[in-house]
DNA sequence: AGGTTCTGTAACCTAATGGTTATGGAAAGC
DNA sequence: GCTTTCCATAACCATTAGGTTACAGAACCT
């Protein structure tokens, strides 16, 4: 909700490798060395890019041991989606055009939705 | 769809003179002057914010004489609800279990959760 | 023609970003 | 107890980002 918020998480979603965790993520917890495992990048980059995940609300990590397990996070992501959805009138043809239908509709109360 | 492009994007909207400048451009087109009087800003540095906005593909730009209209573009936002759409299970269930949540604290101020 | 308005570009500065290597510490395994 | 595994932190480096001031150019207005 707050706009320090949002920088927080659009800045953490600009990078390719932070997505690329919150892909792996998104199938289920993991632990860093095997987030680190595909990328051409040492470990500490990878622990680089999970604080800024973590700050940004994005995932949250656990304790198993030495190993540090991460685990995406919903709301973060949510609040995109509320940002966006205050945009959704322009970026949604299907929604203008469905505006357009309600239009006609009301216009003169015929079904202009069943002829296609 | 690109990588590289949702990188730009998400790189765009993580500054909030650039987010401002998206919900003025919500309203209506408006020239650079117009878009830069709100802002403690100097004027080249909102030029260089639509720079990027544009680079991003978020904005597009006209001509009317020396103005240089703006106009916000909604296939960008798009292809953010795109990349969003894919954890929408993630993000969608996280705000129901929230909004369960809530909706027991306004019930009844009871523990009906079960626990503790 | 000359001045004003609107905007972009260049040069510069500071701070933040994204990467590295080196190191250290906690917990498991032998 | 010693080693190994897993991870974080520190120190450093190059590049980018966000801001500034100064300037230049195009188009309008006398």
């Amino acid at each position: 909700m707050p706009e320090e918020t949002l920088d927080l998480t659009f800045a953490a979603l600009a990078d390719p490798t932070r997505r690329a965790i919150l892909a792996r993520l998104s199938r289920g917890e993991a632990t860093v060395t095997e987030l680190a495992e595909p990328f051409a990048m040492s470990q500490p980059a990878i622990s680089k890019h999970l604080k800024v995940l973590e700050r940004a609300g994005l995932i949250s990590r656990g304790r198993d041991a030495q190993r540090r397990p991460c685990r995406i996070e919903g709301p973060a992501l949510a609040a995109v989606n509320g940002w966006l959805e205050t945009y959704r009138d322009i970026w949604d043809q299907n929604y203008r055009r469905l505006d357009a239908v309600l239009a006609d509709m009301q216009a003169d109360g015929k079904d202009t939705t069943g002829g296609h």
